[in-house]
DNA sequence: AGTGTTTTTTGATTTAAATCAAATACGATT
DNA sequence: AATCGTATTTGATTTAAATCAAAAAACACT
């Protein structure tokens, strides 16, 4: 599903808005361990997952790696604490697949914004979205031990367990993959 | 800081749209340890702390009750997994102390929405700081020990150490409120 | 197929924090 | 001021998971 039709699919938009829309997006096919955002900079895109997988992390103080999340097909994904605010992200965005990825820069989505309401409203809706994401992987990971929050990732993200590596999925859950690798052996 | 002073602080609007909200918002003088919202229940209204202070926690598998955040004076809140999808909700939220609040309803805010497309984007807005603090914990949380999460919350919200219980804060720092005390001794 | 690299598993040990339990301090109410 | 209830501190013990280390398995590339 292409972006457009995503967007069709929960929030039907005018064809003058879509059209704006298409004209501003750049939609690339991207190599597995492709770098869309690095820590430091200002992120500049909004990111759609056409096709693959991303991870979106950050490096701790001890120098490690942190995945914070995963962005599978039909999910957009930027950097949370930059696009919106201008601000250096700490977070690096990479595909973990070949990916087919379309994005949007701000100043488009801006002027977007301004020239078409509705995709307020869009915005609005998508970012509902990821806030309970947010919000249910909070859950998850506060006083629930390891097997519990491996329950967590099977039950709402079955699919990235084939996908993704170990090591990512531990740092997602905030186990070490060592944990990991134990209580599956138990099952 | 009212609503209307705060919204204005950070996004200006027009007189027909504050005077259309002013007509639809409540305001409350709330006494401490008021329930704003029950767990099961469809969160119906986005509440604004204009004096006091409120919570927002859940009820875990065990029966502990889990402290998701805090909302102090010039915060929205709501009971973010219930109020858009209109769900029932996990949360609970209550007053910490006495209270002035001012909240509108999910229909109001609907209603609003379509007249006045300027508060999709002030919506939209408010959405990007609370999620930017939800994320700011996650990284707060995933990988850090009891003592660097005291820092977190000694760092970003110092104020709430004066006025929160122990174990509230606790419970928001996902460690038990003897690990807490003990960390406190030793400063 | 064979070699090198990365990922996952397994084992032994340590450690931070939870748990259990009790004492102390604090606050509100009469 | 005395009492009751709640919140916080302190102590002893247990436990889950981290760490350290190395082997095994899986994967990638020539």
């Amino acid at each position: 599903m292409n972006v457009i039709e995503y967007i069709n699919s929960f929030m039907p938009l005018s064809d003058e808005t879509v059209d704006e829309l298409s004209a501003k997006a750049r939609t690339q096919d991207l190599p597995k361990n492709f770098l869309l955002q690095k820590e430091g900079e200002i992120c500049n895109r909004t990111f759609y997952v056409e096709k693959g997988l991303v991870r979106w992390y950050y490096i701790n103080r001890d120098g490690k790696n942190i995945t914070d999340s995963f962005g599978v097909e039909n999910s957009f994904v930027t950097a949370f604490d930059s696009f919106f605010q201008r601000r250096p992200s700490r977070y690096f965005i990479e595909t973990l697949e070949d990916s087919t990825i379309t994005s949007i820069t701000y100043d488009d989505l801006e002027e977007t914004f301004e020239k078409f309401p509705e995709v307020q409203k869009l915005s609005r809706l998508i970012l509902i979205q990821i806030l309970e994401q947010v919000l249910d992987k909070n859950v998850a990971l506060q006083f629930h031990n390891a097997q519990e929050r491996y329950e967590f990732i099977t039950e709402k993200h079955p699919d990235l367990l084939q996908r993704v590596s170990l090591g990512h999925i531990a740092s997602f859950l905030g186990i070490t993959q060592e944990t990991l690798s134990r209580i599956r052996a138990k099952k």
